[in-house]
RNA sequence: GCCCAUAUAGCUCAGUCGGUAGAGCACUUCCUUGGUAAGGAAGAGGUCAUCGGUUCGAUUCCGAUUAUGGGCUCCA
């Protein structure tokens, strides 16, 4: 007799076993024709999951944020269905469900292209118009791995062998198309309606180099036709923010063939590039840091000392000069190791901060190139901080202070945390490695800060601390970096004399807050889809005057503004002021400054913003004055 | 590096079932001196990414290379 307890507390009393979706048809008929899954005692099931004692139960439809993943999961199904009766050849691997939508990756030699993903998505249409019925099944292990050998599908079988022995093999079967899948699936393939494949993609078997790789499909579906749209077209908007789209059509910056993955800043994207670094440099000096600067290319020998050959030899670039080698630097360490190594060093002098816009050359594989995100040049806002162990702590604290100030000046409050820990190659006692790992997690916790653990991705020195921001698609870099390193330092000879007169070997923190510039700008531009903070925008305001005969009081506001400490531009052309209101607009300048007959008599400029708010004629005087602190932004301001 | 795709004017893109190409915007010149998101006219502009192959003939078909885009792997 279970007593079938319902979100809203009602009981409903059956006198035999009964399903979800008979429930969910007593409740009513709507509900019925909804359901996808249900949640019971807090484990999501099938429709056709039998209840057989007491139990609470949640009717999951699509509108809930679990139906919306059986009704992907599923379609993930629908997809490995078509693909298995189009090309019976190919075999199934895996398909999960993702951010926003799901893939499946398939074994197929001859591989997919794009008329396949038209011939697959019509097929699924077809197979869901068929509306037919999903059903589990449960099998022995045993027999999971023979039935799925007997079908050609090693890679299935391949996963069964994975699965514990404890756990239940279920299979979901829909028409003649059979997949291992843990579940829950929708009870019919007809509630399958909005979905869209969108691409192609390959993919290592098990995400690793070595094996195979596989044709992984791309997918998403929603409950909706609506919430399908709109997905669409978000993604047609996140185009419209594109860093390299922006930085084209704004003028900041190319890349051009001859140098893939470098950047050519033009004047405009200089000035953003400038005003971020100036920020910078004035914040770091007054954190207690030293701006240094060292050489671009060193002698290889001194890279195979610091480790750097041994472990990233293929990502360095090297030239050569009078029968000597020499490594272009792909890291800033080195260097600043160097300059810690002049003179004798006391505890007194630490903990030693030292900073530099270094620039960085890394090979990247070619593939990996995007953009300003991922480049082969790159300057770093890169600082190492020479120190005892006991100050490990307090200046990893201090600098996570530091940058979450930074990160909130430029807009960012989404920032996601990881602490990546010891790999199996590494160098230092274990012991070390506790310790190090232990500061950073502390320094984390104590700031009540969530972050994810990524065991083994540490560097071979040191365990680290990432901070990553998003990109318009919601895809995930890392920006900011803490590392605590024991071994550099004695590799390259650096030490210090203790109060006690003992000679010790300081740790070195590696830290950089923006990361790279280059990529920090990528993501700044799409984040605000290149209508900068006043601070930040390369030309902040433009004087239109309204006819030829204004051009001289144009040029004098332009003059008055400059010398008021702005960035502006006069635009003389022979144009009408609706051609220029419009062009500056579009180059999301600031402050649009109108002067015609009526300017040039009371002396004032008529005030338009590029969100097309009109703020009225007045002075440059006081134009300043209503901008304030906006127009020099955060990097002046000294605490 | 691996998989799929793409490469035509400064930009965005058409096009040629194989006979050396076109639009809009931008650019130049002229007309227009116009008050808050595109005034008008004329002109100039392309080794159709590079190299090779097939062909009487290749921008078009095929191959390789390079770069770019989306993924995967990697990312000090």
């Amino acid at each position: 007799m279970p007593v079938i307890t319902l979100p809203d507390g009602s009981e409903r009393t059956y006198d035999a076993p009964v399903t979800v979706a008979q429930v969910a048809s007593d409740i009513g008929r709507g509900l019925a024709r909804a359901a996808i899954a249900g949640r019971v005692d807090g484990r999501l099931v099938d429709t056709s999951f039998e209840m057989t004692k007491d139990a609470r139960l949640a009717i999951v439809t699509d509108k809930d944020p679990e139906g919306l993943e059986v009704l992907r999961h599923s379609t993930a199904h629908l997809l490995a269905h078509a693909v298995k009766s189009l090309y019976p050849e190919a075999q199934v691997t895996i398909g999960p469900v993702i951010g926003e939508g799901f893939y499946y990756d398939f074994a197929y030699a001859p591989g997919f292209g794009p008329d396949d993903l038209k011939r697959i998505e019509d097929k699924m249409r077809a197979l869901a118009r068929e509306d037919i019925p999903v059903v589990r099944e449960v099998m022995d292990r045993d027999q999971a791995i023979a039935f799925f050998e007997g079908l050609g599908e090693a890679y299935k079988a391949e996963i069964i062998r994975d699965i514990p022995v404890a756990d239940t093999i279920s299979l979901y079967r829909q028409g003649d198309f059979v997949d291992l899948c843990r579940g829950p699936h929708v009870p019919a393939t007809g509630k399958l309606k909005h979905f869209k494949l969108m691409r192609l993609a390959g993919a290592y078997w098990r995400g690793d180099a070595r094996n195979p790789m596989l044709q992984r499909v791309y997918g998403t579906a929603f409950a909706t036709r609506e919430a399908l749209d709109e997905h669409l077209l978000r993604l047609e908007e996140a185009e419209r923010r594109d860093h390299r789209r922006i930085g084209r059509a704004l003028d900041l910056f190319h890349i051009q063939e001859e140098a893939p993955g470098m950047i050519f800043w033009h004047d405009h994207g200089l000035r953003i590039y400038q005003a971020i670094e100036q920020y910078i440099r004035n914040l770091l000096r007054a954190h207690g840091y030293q701006e240094v600067r060292t050489p671009l290319i060193m002698d290889k020998s001194l890279w195979e000392r610091s480790g750097h050959w041994d472990k990233f030899a293929d990502g360095m670039f090297t030239t050569s000069s009078e029968k000597r080698e020499y490594a272009v630097k792909p890291m800033n360490c080195p260097g600043h190791v160097q300059i810690f190594n002049q003179g004798l060093k006391s505890y007194r002098d630490l903990p030693l901060r030292l900073a530099e816009f270094g620039s960085c050359h890394r090979n990247e594989p070619s593939g990996t190139l995007h953009g300003l995100l991922r480049l082969r040049n790159f300057v770093q806002d890169d600082a190492h901080i020479f120190c005892a162990e006991a100050d490990v702590q307090p200046e990893v604290s201090a600098f996570i202070d530091l940058l979450y100030r930074v990160y909130a000046d430029f807009g960012f409050r989404d920032v996601l945390v990881k602490l990546s820990t010891r790999p199996e190659q590494r160098v230092g006692a274990d012991e070390l490695w506790d310790k190090a790992e232990a500061a950073l997690e502390q320094a984390l916790t104590a700031k009540g800060l969530a972050f994810e653990l990524q065991p083994g991705e540490g560097a071979f020195y040191g365990p680290k601390i990432e901070f990553a921001l998003k990109d318009s698609l919601a895809r995930v870099w890392q920006c900011g970096t803490i590392q605590v390193d024991f071994a550099m330092p004695r590799r390259l000879g650096a030490s210090f004399v203790t109060a006690e007169g003992q000679k010790a070997v300081p740790v070195m923190l590696h830290r950089a807050i923006l990361g790279s510039l280059e990529r920090f700008i990528g993501i700044l531009l799409e984040e605000h889809a290149g209508a900068l903070p006043l601070w930040l925008s390369p030309v902040q305001a433009v004087v239109l005057p309204i006819a030829d005969r204004h051009a001289e009081v144009a040029q004098r506001v332009t003059d008055e503004l400059r010398a008021a400490g702005w960035r502006p531009e006069s635009d003389l052309r022979n144009e009408k002021i609706g051609f220029k209101i419009r062009e500056h607009t579009l180059q999301k300048v600031p402050y649009l400054l109108v002067v015609g007959d009526r300017e040039a008599e009371q002396g004032t400029i008529s005030v338009r913003t590029r969100e097309g708010v009109d703020l009225g004629g007045m002075t440059v005087g006081t134009l300043t004055a209503h901008v304030g602190a906006g127009l020099v932004g955060p990097g002046r301001v000294e605490e």
